[in-house]
DNA sequence: AAAAAATAGTTTGAACGTCAAATAATTTGA
DNA sequence: TCAAATTATTTGACGTTCAAACTATTTTTT
């Protein structure tokens, strides 16, 4: 019963400040003009080869009108690349500029940076039970839900 | 390195899940015209005697402006009463009507609900990692934000 | 090959959430 | 008393989201 408490009161202060917080440090950091979204709009482009709007669309769980504006601020921003297929003209192609890819990294080491705080803490036995509890709990609302 | 990896892929796809999931719970409840929004502010309003917009507007980290347009809709959905103060009829008072207090109740039952089953998945050493893990996560949050 | 259907993106209109700055009403304090 | 502070609302702007209408292109069917 007290482990549920703790349980509930950490997870529901934790979701509940964990965009804040990073939103803050994607904002206090050297590219002050991105959004939580427009960052996660570039996680989702990556760092490999050209994607396409709809793939990306799909990885976001948005539609692809949703998309498209995120993608023309981020362009004019200077984050992104759009370019045509020659392929097939009607697939729009984008990808991270320099730019881009720089902001994507620096959001990346605040990410491990947080993980290794975290983690700092454990013992090695400690860090793979922990590893597992996760996944379990992934596929546990994976599944409900 | 690894399990770095692992922990930090599993947490950030957990925290973009159970906000998912929380957010269809409420739609899909009895009371479907409430956001995830209005969600935030009934539980800062809270239970108790009524409050101020101010105060609630701390609570929440937003500006008293943004706090009277919640309001506004919470209001007029039927969620949220208000009223002036009589000792100082600058201040505005909020509380949960009664439909409030029924959606207030009805979503914590939702939170205890999901906790009980994932603990339910755990084992008693995972339980204590995790409550471990997810403390020092959020002292993390804390201490650099 | 022409017509129909499918696919990929963009645009539009509406709703919500947010802030900063301007405004209005009231209370406090010098 | 009257200037300053406090409390809340309004306004204007921007960002995020969706569904539905639309455009352009490719694929399939007839």
């Amino acid at each position: 019963m007290d482990i549920n408490n703790t349980l509930n009161e950490v997870l529901v202060k934790l979701f509940r400040n964990i965009n804040t917080i990073e939103e803050k440090a994607v904002r206090e950091g050297e590219h002050r003009d991105i959004t939580m979204n427009d960052m996660h709009v570039m996680e989702a482009i990556g760092l490999e080869t050209a994607k396409n709007m709809t793939s990306v669309a799909r990885t976001l769980e948005v539609t692809t009108g949703t998309l498209t504006i995120a993608v023309n601020s981020l362009v004019k921003k200077g984050y992104v690349d759009r370019s045509r297929s020659e392929e097939d003209r009607r697939v729009v192609l984008i990808s991270l500029s320099e730019k881009g890819r720089k902001a994507f990294l620096a959001h990346r080491k605040f990410h491990e940076d947080m993980i290794d705080a975290v983690v700092a803490e454990l013992t090695e036995e400690e860090q793979r039970v922990l590893e597992k509890a996760l996944i379990k709990l992934h596929a546990f609302f994976r599944e409900t839900y």
